[in-house]
Formats: C-alpha cells, structure tokens, sequence
DNA sequence: TTTATATATTGAAATATTTCAATGTATTAA
DNA sequence: TTAATACATTGAAATATTTCAATATATAAA
C-alpha cells in the first residue's frame, strides 16, 4: 500500500477528525506520552464528561488515527502514524 | 518564520477547512488548473448554487490555504502552498 | 458472586455548519 | 448611464456535530 493510496473520502475523513481542538489535544498528550494514552487520563485533561471524551476517541478510531489495545486490565489508545503519514502526503497533492 | 510555527487553533481551522468533500475538490481542481480557479467554474463543478461556493471559498481563505486575486475583470483563487506545506509539517509532530 | 473500575452506547438537547433565495457591491461593456 | 457579469453578504431553514445523563458492557479484585 503505497503512501498516495488515499481517497477523497479518507481525506475528508481524516481532516473532519483532526478538526476539533478536544481531538487534537488528545493526540498531542498521546504524543507526550510515548504515543499512549487511556480514556480516563482524556477525561482530566480536556475538563469533559466521559462519554464526550469517547466520542471523540471514536471518531479518531473511525478516522484510522489512532487504535485502540490492552493492557492488563486497562484500556489504551495509540496514534497510527502510518495513517497520518498518508494523510500528509495525500495532502502533497493538493 | 519557520514552517513548524503553527499553533493548535490554527491546525484545527485548517483541519476544518479540510473536512469538506467540496472545499477539498475546488483544491483537487485548482491543482488540475495550475493552482488557479474561478468561483463559476467551482459552481459547475459541484452543482452547487454560488452562495453556497462563495461560503466555501470563504472557509478556504480564512484557513489562509488560499488567496484572491484578480486578472482583468476576473477573480481568482490559488492555493498558498506555504500554509499547506505549514500544516503538513506541524502535523509530523503528533 | 459481588463490587469496583474503565470504557461504550443511547437518546435527546445545545450548538455549529451547510445550503440557498434574495439582495448587495464592484467592475466592465454597450 | 444602463445592462451585464462575477462574486459577496444576509438571513433563515435543513442538516450535522457535540455534549452529557443514564445505562450497558466487560474485566478484574475482593
């Protein structure tokens, strides 16, 4: 899968995700934090209920940013960087 | 200035920006046509009435991705690659 | 098995975005 | 000066997104 092969669509897609501050914080704090983060940590950081903060996880999940593993019995999130690197060089494109 | 100077704020307008299939075709179509595009060619392009492409545009000049110019009695639009390129690169540190 | 912890889902209200008809502005051709 | 062309703005309806309380699910500790 070449780094180009990427849609309209996923593009789309991808930008609507990285379009919202909440969204863009968790990553950055993913970024700090060895590109980990858990749900409840989200929470803290961004002052917003649970379930808005799993929103907004979903919507980078949807979007392929980020994946969603465990361990032991806490959950994790971890930035795709795959994904954000077509999305960089799709926008090369434009 | 240097291409990574961009804060969240402006890479979640940008991301906004983005977020649209007809903001991102009147890009896709700007490229085709050596980064420059009318406002009547994008209503033909998307089926959409003016107003709505105007409000479109609009959305892309705020994001600072594109300019308006002028060539005689025509306006133009082009892509600011530097924003662009600005953008691709704050988005390597997430 | 019961309880606690972490996250997801649902559904509804609040908010933001998109769309277009109507109208405004600016420029140019007639 | 009038008419035509190109784009912008306004305001309101349609649509999409965000938010959270309530509830569900899944796992692990007690």
């Amino acid at each position: 899968m070449y780094l180009y092969d990427m849609n309209l669509s996923q593009v789309e897609k991808i930008s609507k995700a990285l379009g919202d501050s909440h969204r863009l914080k968790i990553l950055q704090q993913m970024q700090k934090n060895k590109g980990k983060l858990e749900c409840t940590e989200a929470c803290n950081l961004l002052s917003l209920a649970q379930p808005s903060v799993s929103h907004h996880i979903k919507k980078l999940v949807e979007a392929g940013l980020i994946h969603q593993y465990k361990i032991g019995r806490h959950y994790h999130y971890a930035l795709n960087h795959e994904v954000l690197d077509m999305y960089r060089e799709a926008l090369k494109q434009l």
